[in-house]
DNA sequence: TGTTTGACCACGG
DNA sequence: GCCGTGGCCAAAC
């Protein structure tokens, strides 16, 4: 079975690591998408029952783009905070430090497994 | 089947 | 360093 976008898109969020984050544009990049947008369109078929941290990507200016589409429009921050990221004005601050880059952890070479969706 | 939309990004002014 | 514009690809209407 092909894996779609949005599948990929998945593998890759679960994979962050807790206090770190990613971003839409890395994401897309990595998977070779070419569109960020699909990034976001694909967390946006998330739900809490899909085990997936959405709350660690953010976009590229580290804003909480996506706080909206959470159960409660503070709860992505709250989240973040809970992983120790230090979240003010809707911003991840620092986020140069704590930025997760997909293609510089995993390696290019990374292919999408199903084994991937197994890990928490 | 064609149009619209989307949790964005890169680029130019 | 901020603002406007184009592009990107797939799903929903």
């Amino acid at each position: 079975m092909s894996p779609t976008y949005h599948e990929l898109v998945y593998a890759v969020v679960r994979l962050v690591p807790r206090g770190r984050v990613t971003t839409y544009g890395a994401i897309a990049g990595f998977l070779g998408l070419g569109a960020s947008r699909m990034v976001g369109w694909a967390l946006n078929q998330l739900t809490w029952g899909s085990g997936i941290p959405a709350h660690r990507v953010v976009n590229r200016k580290g804003e909480l783009s996506g706080r909206h589409h959470f159960s409660s429009p503070t709860l992505m921050q709250e989240l973040l905070e809970t992983e120790g990221v230090l979240v003010a004005d809707d911003c991840v601050q620092d986020l140069k430090n704590l930025f997760w880059n997909p293609s510089l952890e995993l390696g290019d070479d990374w292919e999408y497994a199903p084994t991937s969706l197994n890990l928490v």
